[in-house]
DNA sequence: CGTGCTTTTGAATAGTATCAAGGCCGGTGG
DNA sequence: CCACCGGCCTTGATACTATTCAAAAGCACG
């Protein structure tokens, strides 16, 4: 259990609460946000719980996740450190999507009423909220693209990019999927395990990525990159 | 051409700048905002051109455009009266869709720093704007579900249901795609024209549709329906 | 009545999903 | 310590679906 800590001393300077209310707001912010801890698997909220309000990650990372038909899942985006969660939910009473912790993870969580306040008083918060969700929408957007005209191969390479992007590489071993099966790399690409293990032997033998075990390591990023340049590099483009 | 109307004149109810400004406002916006007419098959503005401001379609049908790999086109969505568009540049510098009329269609445009000084002084404005990105987000999550899991058939079969749900039918002869070829039915499923053709061939053996020359007529959109209900129903919630 | 565009249909091919079996590895209990 | 179990990963064979290529028919327009 980590401890409570105030908006003010918190140095999670992504977390755009953080970056643009005034003091005075922030203690008001303070006072009404609970800070949780979860555990690695933890599901942060579930799909069709009811929406109570808006979390931030101060530390950890998560995964958000829609169900799909039968056994396939579709992991919708990755999010860390001062990315919020749940707001897809705003403005409507159910949560479209789960969110689960990769690895331990704290999130601040901050009600309805109280973040409309703010709002309200704050028109600068709702505009840093707005361009939030623009982005998104144009990640979502470019992700869909890829989805649609990518093949299998194209698709995981540009997943093992994004992973490595948003994720980073573990401090250990220097591998990518700290926390990703190749059931998860499947269904963030749309596709079956049975695919990306094959589609990964053959980066292997190419020596694009290195099997460290379940981890995977890339060798060549560049090469990577040129599978799904047609697409369109800019792909990551302000994507943190 | 049409003759340019005062925001407070203008009956296009479903346009959030004139359900949620107070009359003031709604004096200096009409003072500022531009009305233009365009043909059928003009291009509002186009991918990769910079964003000088947000548009409302006044009347009219315009679909929303990404530009693929080669010859693919990924139709990212439907737009009709009250819909904003160029929103998705908010925040950035340069459009990452385009978008074209479907028939003539009159749309008036805010530019930037006109809309930012009413959200500035007007919360409940961008609060609308908010909730409007959230739900557009929503929606290209569910629909990036769609494109990823369904195969073509569900592909197409939704794609009808969208366009009659959006675009509506014909008055004269009550198909639904007075303004979309085969090959943007595919663009619209991320498929080829050939495959929209054949799937259209067995919907209409099957009696799910009447294909009447190029146009497409919905016989059993429960059977339409069915094909796509594992996927969940509550698709076209709030979908306007 | 051509010409060009869209649509339809067919056949061959490539790409994916499915099914089945076996391998690897870490953990548990004898 | 070793044998066994279960979970995850890999590999192969097969079936299926979608794409590609090619050709012809239908239609709109000058």
């Amino acid at each position: 259990m980590s401890e409570k800590i105030t908006c003010k001393k918190c140095d999670t300077h992504a977390c755009f609460i953080k970056k643009t209310l005034p003091s005075s707001w922030l203690t008001k912010i303070e006072l009404k946000k609970i800070q949780i801890d979860h555990l690695a698997k933890d599901t942060i909220f579930r799909e069709e719980g009811y929406v109570r309000g808006v979390y931030f990650i101060k530390t950890g990372k998560v995964k958000i996740i829609a169900k799909g038909v039968e056994k396939k899942e579709q992991i919708v985006r990755l999010a860390i450190e001062g990315h919020a969660l749940g707001h897809r939910g705003l403005g409507d009473d159910k949560y479209p999507v789960s969110a689960v912790a990769c690895i331990d993870s704290t999130v601040c969580f901050i009600d309805n009423d109280t973040l409309y306040d703010a709002f309200i008083n704050n028109p600068k918060l709702i505009l840093q909220m707005m361009e939030f969700y623009s982005r998104e929408l144009r990640k979502s957007e470019i992700r869909m693209r890829y989805l649609t005209q990518m093949n299998v191969q194209e698709k995981i390479a540009e997943a093992l990019l994004y992973i490595k992007h948003i994720f980073g590489i573990s401090a250990n071993d220097g591998t990518i999927n700290d926390c990703f099966t190749r059931k998860e790399i499947a269904d963030l690409t749309g596709t079956l395990v049975e695919q990306v293990s094959r589609t990964l032997g053959e980066f292997e033998k190419k020596k694009l990525i290195l099997k460290k075990g379940k981890g995977i390591k890339l060798i060549s990023e560049k090469k990577l990159q040129e599978i799904v340049v047609k697409y369109g590099i800019e792909q990551y483009a302000n994507q943190k």
